[in-house]
DNA sequence: GTTGACGCCTTACAGCGTACACCTATACTG
DNA sequence: CAGTATAGGTGTACGCTGTAAGGCGTCAAC
């Protein structure tokens, strides 16, 4: 835990230069981890494959990140750090909208992040999360909920969109008819399942833009439901 | 594609005994790396540990299984089959929560079968995955709703029990405060987050079944609502 | 009895994360 | 300015990974 400590964000405080000699620095190995990752995947990126990208020897990332999951935290941060703050709307509604496409936007930007977030399971305090926690809360909250509403309310829209681009990237939509090779022969199986066979037609393709707006408004409607009841 | 074909579920057809020498299975292969993965996670289910757990050596699973891709395609597949579909309810709300209760409880036994998804960059055309679906399907026509909308229903509700499940398991849930050991001073950070400073008394913790629970109510709140728009 | 296939094993290779030792140019100290 | 500490680079090595290639014994069928 003391080893290692990360460079503080706003570049090195005063004692002399920037360092003259060291070359590469944390946040430049995360980073071109991150690229890597967005361009090659997820397997793409090894101690020696990043050190290569940087014109340097495995072994010298050591020095800027603890371990390979060190740095694989900071590419999780690095990526949700490019979080775009949309502009706000008059609607809460709208605001909101904009605040789950942008979510979702950078989550398919990022593709493996979602396996990273998967794969971990020790909480991740990174301050770069928190400023688009900050703007969703804000927008709830002027729904007109109470607090705790409020935060029930943005655990339900976290997970919706994280559950959405994760189906959306495993394709575990539109599973139904499209697969070309028709590898396994439906009939049979079909004949036991008649709800699914029945909708069949719907569960072939899948406009994930315009269904992810749909589940959208369908939490939305919720939360309007159950606000006018109170 | 055409080699390792694997065997058809139910036991060899007719060609004589099944198989005196041959010790082990595809089916016992996956289910001693599901076992595996469940018990010491997924670092521990390489070919050569699954081998020794069978008392067999790495190269025979390339035998019963054309990679590992293949190996782990299987493991999610074996969990899947694992659903136990729920008894029915009359009331299609209350028959609906027992499935996502279900599907969640099934996705929180075998944690790193959400990994494995995750990782997917390709449809898995997986027969044990489509009974489930069949039911939910059912229940969510009983609804009301048009063949359509039950397909968007089920794919919203999809996502949110996945994508709970996910920042449950990844702890994305209750980041707040009780952190222990408090890495970060969290002063100058909230400053300019106020509204996540004015909810962090209840992010901090986070009851996961009452959740659960809350978020699904939601949904269907929202389902109810624009049933009774149109 | 011979043949052929199947099931398992051995060997080998390239790549992985990383512990350890070493070297060197820089930056601070006296 | 000389001396020294140290941060940041390198090289080597170990045990692990997935899997390609080939060998070998046992079984079923002709």
């Amino acid at each position: 835990m003391s080893r290692t400590e990360r460079p503080r964000g706003g570049a090195e405080p005063g004692h002399g230069a920037p360092g003259r000699r060291g070359r590469i620095t944390r946040e430049l190995v995360v980073r071109t981890a991150l690229r890597l990752m967005d361009a090659e995947g997820l397997e793409a990126v090894s101690m020696r494959r990043v050190a290569r990208e940087l014109g340097v020897e495995a072994m010298s990332l050591y020095h800027h990140v603890r371990d390979k999951e060190d740095l694989l935290d900071g590419v999780i941060e690095a990526a949700m750090a490019e979080f775009p703050v949309p502009e706000d709307h008059p609607d809460w509604r709208e605001a909101g909208r904009r605040i789950a496409r942008a979510w979702r936007a950078l989550l398919k930007a990022h593709p493996h992040v979602l396996t990273l977030l998967a794969h971990r399971r020790e909480p991740l305090a990174a301050a770069a999360v928190l400023r688009p926690v900050d703007r969703a809360l804000a927008v709830l909250a002027r729904a007109g909920l109470s607090p705790e509403e409020t935060v029930r309310a943005f655990r339900a829209f976290g997970s919706y969109i994280q559950g959405f681009v994760l189906a959306e990237l495993a394709h575990l939509f539109g599973e139904g008819e499209p697969t070309p090779s028709a590898e396994v022969d439906l009939g049979p199986i079909l004949a036991e399942l008649p709800a699914l066979a029945a909708h069949l037609r719907y569960l072939a393709h899948c406009d994930f833009d315009e269904e992810f707006e749909h589940g959208l408004d369908l939490m939305i409607a919720g939360l309007e439901a159950r606000r006018a009841e109170t």
